[in-house]
RNA sequence: GCCCAUAUAGCUCAGUCGGUAGAGCACUUCCUUGGUAAGGAAGAGGUCAUCGGUUCGAUUCCGAUUAUGGGCUCCA
């Protein structure tokens, strides 16, 4: 005699055990028809599941969170009964829920083409509109290793294996497919309405690069078409903000094909990065920082020294001359450690930082590269803090509040915290890693900070912070870092005199806020849209003439906004004036003055903003003040409102 | 590096079932002096990524290479 409690804290007592689906049709017809599946004590569970203890049960709709990955998970199931069905060669592997809709993994040596794709979604559309149903089986675990060996599918006969031997599994049937999962599904396959699949690519099995490559198709699926096209239209709106496009659109910089993964930074983009690299400058040097410069080149026997050699020769460039071998530094800090070897330190100097927007090259894999995000060459706003053990806690401490203080200044206010530990390949005692881990561990709980732990991922000579921002359309980027090095300092010598007159070693920490300036560029252009702040725009207001006899008046005011540093165009082409308001609008220009013979006659400029918003004439003065109040603002306030409704499609 | 796909004018793309290619925008010249998102006309512009093969003939078919795109792996 169950006594159920629903989430609303009402119970309800029933005479004998009876379904999730049963259960749903006794509160409400309505209810009964949008259930997906069931939670029973905290647990999902199929609508067949069977209630028979006292407990809190609530029905899971497409309303639901979990509803939706019930949705995406059964999907996953729909297109292997498809692919299975019209490749009967293909073994199915596993096919998890992600992010938007879900993949499935399949050994198919043949390979699977984008016409392929279409066939299955259409046998996918066929088996949802049998609205096979759904059924739920258990079996011993050697019993489902045996089931699935004589159907040929030994991918899925290993995973069973994997599971502890006393334990039960659980499989699903629908129609002719059957598939090991924990479940729960939805109640049959016509539930499925929207959905469709997106791309093929290859994928390791059990993501290891020395297996067999699978065949995976990733696809997406949502409760009704309505979802499905709003999805649809969220992708082309990220890729309107690609910064790929919009670096050719804006003439910001180009790659190509004889410099792989390096950038031609053209005038507009240089702009943005100088703007960026005085900005970092400034910050520096009011944070106790020395900039300096190093070497590109640097010779092979201190990348030996320094443990980089054994680890990454293969991803270092390298250059020979006169019997000696170099490699072009893929980091700065060994060149660091040389600087601070210099001259004897006391404990009095410490702590030391050492900055540099040193030029690194790294021979990423090419499948690796993207666009500014991951490239070959770049400049990190790198320094790296020599300080005593006793020290780091303070300095990790105030890079914290200082790496903070920066992300608001370009306008980013969510931020990811995450402590990566020592990984397998490391070098250093476990004594040294504790005392690492734990000075990082100290200083993030004295933040205040959310942080999750990603245990391995800490870099071969210390453990790390990562700091990740969140972008406009919900993506995650990692930008800023700081890493504890305990055995660097040491293979290379370096050495301070104590106040009790030893020598010892210093705690070297490496550290980044916007990482590299490619990447970061590369993000902030895909906030932005393109429509980057004021204060970093490359070309910050355009002054268009109506008409040629305006041409001396508007060349009077771009000297003299030029001397005010307000970065200023001109144009005095023939072109009739909405022609020119909507190119320089398309090249996201902050603000577009116009002038004409009104303007000319009072002294003034006539302002509209690339938002389309017009805050008619003004003097000059009153310009140049709302201007410089905005770049000084920096990204703390946003003036104007992100993104451009009016904007059209540039091409 | 691995899997799949792609490479045509400055840009975005169409096209050629094998007979050396086309649009829109941009560019040049001319007309137009126009007040808040595209004024008009004419013109110029391509070894169809590179190398090789098949063929009377290849931009098109095949192979290799390079680069790019989407994933996987990697990321000091």
């Amino acid at each position: 005699m169950p006594v159920v409690t629903l989430p609303d804290g009402s119970r309800r007592t029933y005479e004998r055990p009876l379904t999730m689906g049963e259960l749903a049709l006794d509160i409400g017809p309505g209810l009964a028809k949008a259930a997906l599946a069931g939670r029973f004590n905290g647990r999902l569970v199929d609508l067949s599941y069977s209630v028979n203890t006292d407990g809190a049960v609530a029905i899971i709709t497409e309303r639901d969170p979990e509803g939706l990955e019930v949705i995406r998970h059964s999907a996953a199931h729909l297109l292997a009964q498809a692919v299975k069905e019209l490749f009967p060669q293909a073994q199915v592997t596993i096919g998890p829920v992600i992010e938007d809709g879900f993949y499935y993994d399949f050994s198919y040596p043949a390979g699977f083409t984008e016409s392929d794709l279409v066939r299955i979604e259409e046998k996918m559309r066929e088996i949802a509109g049998h609205d096979y149903p759904v059924y739920r089986r258990v079996m011993a675990r050697d019993e489902a290793v045996k089931f699935f060996r004589e159907r040929g599918e030994r991918y899925k006969a290993e995973i069973i294996e994997s599971i502890p031997a006393a334990e039960e599994v659980s499989l699903y049937e629908q129609g002719p497919f059957t598939d090991l999962c924990r479940g729960p599904h939805v109640p049959s396959t016509g539930r499925l309405k929207a959905f469709g699949l997106t791309k093929v690519a290859g994928a390791y099995w059990r993501g290891d690069a020395h297996n067999e490559m699978l065949q995976r198709i990733y696809g997406t699926a949502w409760p009704d078409q309505k979802q499905l096209a709003a999805y649809r239209r969220r992708l082309e709106e990220a890729e309107k903000r690609d910064h790929r496009r919009l670096g050719k659109a804006l003439d910001l910089f180009h790659m190509q094909e004889e410099a792989p993964g390096m950038v031609f930074w053209h005038d507009y983009g240089w702009r943005i990065y100088r703007e960026i690299e005085q900005y970092i400058r400034g910050v520096l040097q009011t944070h106790g920082y020395q900039e300096i410069r190093t070497p590109l080149i640097i010779d092979r026997s201190l990348w030996e020294q320094s443990g980089h050699w054994e680890k990454f020769h293969d991803e270092m460039f390298t250059t020979a001359s006169e019997k000696h071998e170099y490699a072009i530094k893929p980091m700065n800090c060994p060149a660091h450690v040389q600087v601070f070897n210099q001259g004897l330190k006391s404990y009095r100097d410490l702590p030391v930082r050492l900055a540099e927007f040193g030029s690194c090259h790294r021979n990423e894999p090419s499948g690796a590269l993207h666009g500014l995000m991951r490239v070959r060459h770049f400049v990190q706003d790198d320094a790296h803090i020599f300080c005593s053990e006793e020290q780091v806690q303070e300095e990790v401490s105030a890079f914290i509040d200082l790496l903070f203080k920066v992300y608001a200044d370009f306008g980013f206010r969510e931020i990811q915290t995450k402590l990566s530990t020592r990984p397998t390949k490391r070098v250093g005692s476990d004594v040294v890693w504790d005392k690492a881990e734990l000075a990082l561990q100290i200083a993030l709980n004295q933040k205040g900070l959310a942080w999750t732990l990603q245990p391995g991922e800490g870099a071969f000579y210390g453990p790390k912070i990562e700091f990740s921002l969140k972008d406009s359309i919900g993506r995650v980027w990692q930008c800023g870092t700081i890493q504890v090095d305990f055995s660097m300092p040491e293979r290379l010598g370096a050495s301070y005199v104590a106040a009790d007159n030893t020598r010892r070693v210093p705690v070297m920490l490496h550290r980044a806020i916007l990482g590299s300036l490619e990447r970061f560029i590369g993000i902030l252009i895909e906030e932005h849209a393109g429509a980057m702040p004021l204060w970093l725009a490359p070309v910050q207001v355009a002054l268009l003439a109506i008409t040629d006899r305006q041409h001396d008046y508007v060349g009077g005011i771009e000297r003299q906004l030029t001397i005010s540093g307000v970065r200023t165009k001109s144009d005095l082409r023939n072109e009739k004036i909405g022609f020119k308001i909507r190119e320089h609008t398309l090249q996201r220009i902050p603000y577009l003055a116009v002038i004409g013979e009104r303007e000319a006659q009072t002294g003034t400029v006539a302002v509209r903003t690339r938002t389309g918003e017009d805050l008619g004439p003004m003097a000059l003065e009153a310009f140049e003040g709302r201007l410089a109040r905005e770049i000084a603002s920096r990204g703390v306030h946003v003036l104007e409102g992100q993104g451009d409704r009016r904007e059209r499609d540039a091409s």
